[in-house]
DNA sequence: AAAGTAGATATACTAAAGTATAGTAATATT
DNA sequence: AATATTACTATACTTTAGTATATCTACTTT
């Protein structure tokens, strides 16, 4: 998603701010590679081994488009072989509030939804 | 998105709740018409004056696919010519919740990329 | 020296989401 | 009788997201 600028009537800071939160969470892998971070500081190879069938052609970019969203951080050990690191930015764990809020809402609509 | 069941070590139920969020909220046009039906019940073609640029095509789409999902209600009056209101569930109203929380989220997260 | 691992990138493709444009049925207005 | 409005649907197309598969460099292990 790009663009949420067609709703108005609604403060555009706020707007602006759904739409970043809606980007860092929209797509099929950038939650499962949070998710997987939240759990600690991981390797490229085992948040790939974390997360099924994702392809590397994926995990490098979405892992680049979050670090460049502020949400990971992508450390570089300057060791041989070089081994490098990615972890969730304060920002980026701060999504569990979020994350939260979701949950919540989607536990009580799936009870309203059955009644 | 579909599928979110990659993600690991977190309750099934949590992953599902949360899957079933983002299915509302994700996409081009779905917030911006949930937004165009928190300030009351709407007919068609004032959602489309509402939100600019969208197609005849994709409001009827999605809001036959928010009606589906339990977030808005479609009233048809007897009346002639018929007239048809869209209006939002409780859960659809709801929803405001977790945009409060993605708006504190983007807010914060502005903050400390400018820092 | 050959095979394997870490951390990717390149190219080509398919599928899903969204756009453009035209048209429909039923009624209302002039 | 002609035009406009409401609430859409149909068809075709483009764009974006995601998949499949192969390859690369730098190093380690056997």
């Amino acid at each position: 998603m790009k663009d949420l600028s067609e709703i108005k009537q609604c403060p555009r800071q706020f707007v602006l701010a759904i739409n970043d939160t809606l980007n860092v969470l929209s797509g099929k892998w950038k939650l499962p590679i949070i998710a997987s971070l939240l759990y600690g500081k991981k390797r490229y190879k085992e948040i790939q081994g974390n997360i099924e069938n994702i392809t590397p052609r994926m995990l490098s970019k979405e892992l680049k488009e979050l670090e460049l969203n502020g949400v990971v951080i992508r450390k570089v050990y300057d060791t041989t072989p070089v081994r490098i690191e990615y972890s969730l930015t304060a920002s980026g764990k701060d999504i569990l509030k979020v994350l939260d809020a979701m949950v919540d809402w989607g536990v009580e609509h799936r009870k309203s939804a059955i009644a």
